[in-house]
DNA sequence: CGCCTCTTTGAGCTCAATCAAGGTGTGTGG
DNA sequence: CCACACACCTTGATTGAGCTCAAAGAGGCG
């Protein structure tokens, strides 16, 4: 993990995400003054469950992926992070927070850390920012709700739904989009409660009805509206 | 459902629930003005899946679930809300919200009926209380994430998880506690994403190893300890 | 007394987990 | 440049937890 101070062509940068539209720069210096910039390789962890919570992050370029030990041990992902995305932020207001959750790089990617004295002094007391942070919030909380909602399907229509539900985003659902994270089957697995095989399985037989298409860990769905059919089939 | 207008001494009750607590009296009636006391009987929605969101909810007495369909049409619960609970407040921020889940009584019960607009000018507006309102989707997202980590687990350990998060909050655990809701089997299923038959053997099992016991819907947890450990069993 | 909701038990079946074995591609050190 | 490790993918065979289906009892209420 590289860490190095924030400079000025960040702030560009961030004028980029939606979060901090119609944010002055003034302002937006100050919400990131003492931030740093880290850079994570493929699998290095941004930090692990049950350390300190004294900062939190917000998402530059590649991906995060943030998840649990089941009791048994197996790791359990609870979302992904993409670009612009806030981690950590939820628990920075409470009295000495502890993280909940582990955050992984996946490939390697960027992040502002940001210290927890600045979220409380800059991000807290602004009435507008934590309205954006709690939507980001409430746009995972119904991703889960939904997912949730889909318990007692067979196992394709969880793993169809979690690939709409990463292309998503913004844009409508159409043909030969490339799901922007590259997952393995066994983080495939992990996001759905399954395992590896049962994955390939299934992905498999998409492959050869030709409803998308995987080289390395990139996947690309061709035909859409197939898979959208498997999540409400049965 | 019966609607009566708020009047001064559900100031009084209010002042109990911690989400009010170091709020003035005087600030407390802003919150509530146009507000309406609802009374729902069992099995009465408070408001269905899809409706427009004009209104949010205080849980005043009795408990509410919240739940969605499956595709398939089962029902989905995805929270049980006891006094105190907010409902539908995170939504409320948002631009022309519809409620994403159903919001039905179990038992009869007692809500404050809060229109949006008192929401938009008098809570959105204090910082604390938009802090102490998130504090609450914060705990409802880590107990949905502790949930999801049980996902590879044995139907027991997700029954017993359930069980001891009803009764987890503040207090600690200990011996021959009675679940504060009252629950049916369904219920209980459709809260862990199974079925009646396969809860009824998982429960009347431990009936008979006398860890519960269950009275009507009443479940009170005898042996606490076991009921722990089967959480984190295989 | 009939209806409705909830609970219970048994029998059979199925989806996906587990176990086992092998394949492929990439990086690393001798 | 080879061989060895490692991470990931693939396929087949077997198994079992929990679902489905069926049937019935128990309590409450108009």
């Amino acid at each position: 993990m590289r860490h190095t101070p924030a400079n000025t062509g960040i702030i560009q940068e961030l004028k980029a995400f939606r979060l901090f539209e119609y944010i002055s720069e003034v302002h937006l210096k100050k919400l990131c003054s003492t931030a740093q910039i880290v850079l994570t390789e493929h699998k290095e962890p941004l930090f692990e469950a049950f350390t300190k919570a004294n900062f939190f992050y917000l998402v530059l370029s590649g991906a995060y992926k943030l998840s649990k030990q089941s009791p048994s041990g197996e790791p359990i992902i609870l979302h992904f992070s993409p670009p612009g995305d806030v981690i950590g932020a939820l628990i920075m207001s409470q009295p000495n927070p502890y993280y909940p959750i582990t955050t992984t790089s996946i490939g390697p990617s960027r992040a502002l850390k940001i210290p927890r004295d600045i979220y409380l002094e800059h991000w807290q007391t602004n009435v507008d920012l934590i309205l954006r942070i709690q939507n980001l919030l409430t746009q995972r909380m119904l991703t889960m709700q939904n997912q949730r909602a889909l318990s007692k399907s067979p196992l394709q229509s969880k793993v169809a739904s979690l690939l709409i539900s990463l292309i998503d985003k913004q844009s409508e659902i159409k043909d030969n989009v490339q799901v922007p994270i590259p997952l393995t089957r066994k983080e495939i697995a992990d996001s759905v409660g399954s395992t590896v095989e049962s994955i390939i399985r299934i992905m498999s037989d998409w492959s050869k009805k030709g409803y998308i298409s995987t080289n390395n860990q990139t996947i690309t769905i061709v035909k859409a509206d197939k898979i959208v059919e498997i999540i409400y089939s049965e």
